[in-house]
DNA sequence: TAATTCACTTGCCAAATGGCAAGAAAATTA
DNA sequence: TAATTTTCTTGCCATTTGGCAAGTGAATTA
């Protein structure tokens, strides 16, 4: 799915503002374990994702390593704070499997800010589903035990399930590495 | 704090902008317990919290009570998905304490969406931010045990710690009521 | 005030999860 | 391919949390 067809999904874009857009992105590459953006640095774009899978992860109070959200196709990696509000970003995004995704820079976005008109809007909306959809996962979790908790994200996020690695799935849910294992096995063994 | 004043934070408003939001405003009070809005039906308004808390809270798949959010003064209380897309709230949004708060019919919203230049951004950004807040509590809750959970609740939240009674606490946490009042005994005496 | 209900506490035990060490398996590098 | 590193699994035990029953205390109602 291209960049103008998501966001067809959202608003109706003339020929022009297609155009626009197609002519405004670029394309990008990253490896597995390639950072789309690092901890401490201010972003000056968003990607959008068309194929492979990316993490944001920090360090909590503990030094310990959280994997707090998976992004994957069909969906924009980005920080917000850092690209909105220009500050630097507390985690880091890091692509988990070999990525393509499109590139927006800052200066295109405005461009389109100026251009296309609902952009702006659009693009709030699809940040506020996303961080619904986000709280609503999480709120699921805390209210579960373990099992629960993996069957949920098995179901969610089926391909992230499969290719990421296992301590990321374990902290993003909540729970040690260990635990997951053990859970993964009695799941197996159904 | 007012509507206006709170407005302001995010954007300038002219003299005329700010009558005519405190000509379409209306006042209510809530006893303790009354209803916002309750589960199944399409909310018509929105209200700003001049004073009190109020709680949302749904049943999950096992019929348990989970009260997955609270609001307190300066913040609104409503639904979003039962306001914007006019869809049925699939939870209730309850006063837990005596209430007072500002409430914008739809008439008043689309009147200011219409009349006042940038109303619309600026309640989507007032709406990301407190999605961005809740995600960033409620990730910190995952990843640690009950005790810090209620700690960090207890230092966020002061207020609400106080007032809302233990069992709507422990369901946001994600822990038992039992539980919440050992931990509650254990920081007692320390 | 007395009666009743509701909210909270506490003790006991069970279940779930964490922590650590050792080892197996898989992936990476030489 | 062999060597090395990284990731994952598993056993053992400690700790945390849950579940339930009984009891206490507070709030509400008659």
């Amino acid at each position: 799915m291209t960049l103008t067809e998501f966001i067809g999904t959202y608003q109706t874009l003339t020929k022009e503002e297609k155009d626009l857009i197609n002519k405004n992105i670029t394309f990008r590459k990253f490896n597995a374990k390639e950072y789309f953006l690092e901890s401490g640095n201010r972003s000056n774009e968003i990607g959008f994702i068309l194929s492979g899978i990316f993490r944001y992860f920090f360090y909590d109070s503990n030094g310990k390593e959280i994997t707090a959200h998976f992004m994957i196709e069909k969906e924009f990696v980005g920080s917000a704070t850092s690209f909105f509000e220009y500050m630097p970003s507390s985690g880091s995004l890091q692509a988990i499997t070999d990525c393509e995704i499109i590139v927006i820079s800052r200066q295109s976005w405005e461009l389109f800010c100026r251009d296309i008109k609902n952009w702006e809007n659009s693009f709030q909306k699809i940040l506020n589903e996303v961080l619904i959809k986000k709280t609503n996962f999480q709120r699921g979790l805390l209210n579960t035990d373990a099992k629960t908790a993996y069957l949920k994200f098995l179901n969610t996020y089926p391909n992230v399930a499969q290719k990421a690695p296992l301590n990321y799935i374990a902290s993003f849910l909540g729970i040690t590495p260990f635990s997951l294992s053990r859970i993964r096995k009695a799941i197996a063994s159904l």
